[in-house]
DNA sequence: TAGATTGTTAATCGATTAACAATC
DNA sequence: TAGATTGTTAATCGATTAACAATC
């Protein structure tokens, strides 16, 4: 694994580098950040590990626990503050800067995302919005326009683009992310249900609403 | 929790009840169940721990282990029957039959997922799609057509709906799950970014491509 | 037989939780 | 002061992994 050079390790004053977070806690901490985001929009100052519990039914001791690990960002008797908190957790995840991400497909999916502000509230900008259809190229998508995808190498090196999303049909999936990694991008977020076969150094996140759904239809069930 | 009469808990040959499933175990299982629906799509008849591995990124003892808990489904030196599996992993998870969602919202995202067949693939049939828009009430959205809200209660009683899936702007999101809440639904998946207040015994699913990419995204930078 | 892959053991490691003193 | 909530300990529990015999 490589690292970024804008975004370094930090290091603690005793010059030790931190530990590379568990799975366990990079997704709990993701998880405090949704609702710490969508808490801040809603202009709650001020938050306790108990009400975070109840938003991502993570136990209360287990979210304290996880947050102390790096800091005493907490005031007792009161909880956490939320703006506060936001920029902590963003620090430990080395996610505090605007990430520049290319949207493939201008479809319903493709347009659903692009007008909604779910990646842009964490920081990920929508660059270049991209389909095969000749139609489509051309066309005002929300504030950007349709391009064509010969243009993709050449917008992935100019905004350094680490990130592409696939809202394409399953049949253009697999092709369309040989292109992405040809072009550069080393995260490929896929909303199609296909298997993506790429390169090791490339990571894929597939969604997958159903399975979410196999999975609470679980506990509901029992 | 209750149980459902129609997916009674399996009963072991000692007359034992089964264990609940674990959180970790049950999220697994539904993942390997994402990769194997695709694998027999693409006509793949057997696989190995190992690829089910390189797929999941979850390690292939891992995977041998949660499998063998449930019964000895794998040949060894050959890989598990692809068809066979997907069966045994819905048995577990209590899935196997199919189970009625509502969908409200007509807009770009709701027409992606009622034209997907990401739901369809896992036993979930969209049985109605509603929207406040008059405009929009009546008119087809795939094989079906947009009804009106009133509508919502008796559909949920009439076709036992447990599932309701939001796909509507965050301003609109906590009144319609109310709505839902008051019309029977259990489970509701939100695919808006609003922190929803639901009585205990209804779970909130909400969908957050940015928080999963904050995810990989520090996992690539680290 | 030779190669591949499962099922299972044994050992370790990290996650989880209840409880409570500290303190706002 | 009284009430609330954090930070931390100590104990338990489950997850993870390497290794390998069993066996297809």
């Amino acid at each position: 694994m490589s690292t970024d050079p804008l975004n370094p390790p930090p290091t603690f004053t005793d010059g030790s580098t931190p530990e590379r977070l568990s799975l366990g806690v990079a997704a709990r901490l993701s998880r405090y950040l949704q609702v710490l985001t969508q808490a801040k929009k809603m202009g709650k100052e001020t938050i306790s590990s108990q009400e975070l519990s109840d938003y991502t039914h993570v136990n209360s001791t287990q979210i304290r626990r996880d947050l102390s690990g790096f800091g005493k960002f907490g005031k007792r008797g009161v909880g956490y503050n939320v703006e506060a908190l936001v920029s902590q957790i963003r620090k430990i995840l080395r996610t505090a800067g605007q990430n520049n991400i290319v949207l493939f497909g201008a479809g319903h999916l493709g347009r659903a995302i692009a007008g909604s502000d779910i990646f842009a509230d964490h920081g990920f900008r929508v660059v270049a919005i991209f389909d095969s259809d000749p139609e489509k190229i051309g066309t005002p998508v929300g504030p950007q326009t349709v391009r064509a995808p010969a243009d993709l190498t050449s917008v992935v090196e100019e905004e350094d683009v680490v990130v592409g999303v696939l809202a394409v049909p399953s049949s253009a999936a697999q092709g369309l992310a040989d292109d992405l990694v040809a072009a550069g991008v080393r995260i490929i977020f896929n909303y199609s249900d296909v298997l993506l076969d790429v390169p090791p150094e490339v990571t894929v996140h597939t969604s997958s609403p159903a399975v979410d759904l196999l999975y609470a239809l679980y506990f509901y069930l029992t």
